[in-house]
DNA sequence: TTGACATGCAGCCAAATAGCTGCATAATAA
DNA sequence: TTATTATGCAGCTATTTGGCTGCATGTCAA
């Protein structure tokens, strides 16, 4: 879980999830084009984007292939984030009373 | 966008928003309670979550009163997590077939 | 007024982070 | 076989991060 939140905090590391979900199955090599960066610090993204289980790799000869795993975000969205959207409306209003009632000082 | 992510990838930090979401409104001092660090350590999570929008805060004489935004968080949900979860089955389906091409060789 | 309390601000330091270079290994192609 | 290509691994470095201490400011209560 906190592997997960890690991951997705570095914006290179979202850039490259966002690139897996237009195409499956890149390698390497192809997903360093626009990055700006060299491979390796790719290649350590892509580790840490691995070690969370965002990214599953298959190899396919010398090639690995990356591929977007979208379950440890359905459940973060899931698990974690529902609980503050779900209350969203009564935590605003709180906060609304809040300010109203301090307002009236 | 980013400084939303980079202040959810601290376990502590996500700690605080737990408290928020259970007591609205409390104080510092009341929130460092049980985090095991400095009041100024503390005061620095605030400040990082305050400027992510995460946390809204109201003062009160001399207290500080801390409140949970939950408006940042579904937005993430909405904006950008959907897109992951919502094309889950289709991502399940081209890794499997992906496997399964592999497992041809 | 004075002491206690809540917070802010500045600066220190060790560890983590994110980039880099250089070299090694394994697979494909000529 | 040999050259090229895809990747891995080790190590360097500057910056960021997350904890800390010390002191200043402002508010409440006696």
């Amino acid at each position: 879980m906190d592997a997960i939140f890690k991951a997705l905090a570095d914006p290179t590391r979202r850039a490259l999830l966002d690139r897996l979900l237009e195409k499956q199955g890149q390698t390497m090599t192809e997903l360093v084009d626009g990055l700006g960066m060299r491979r390796q610090s790719v290649a350590k993204h892509l580790a840490i984007l691995e070690a969370a289980s965002l990214v599953s790799c298959q190899w396919h000869g010398r090639e690995k292939l990356h591929y977007l795993n979208p379950v440890p975000i359905a459940e973060i969205s899931r698990r974690w984030l529902d609980r503050f959207s779900g209350e969203r409306a009564a935590a605003i209003l709180d906060l609304r009373d809040a300010l109203q009632e301090n307002d009236h000082e």
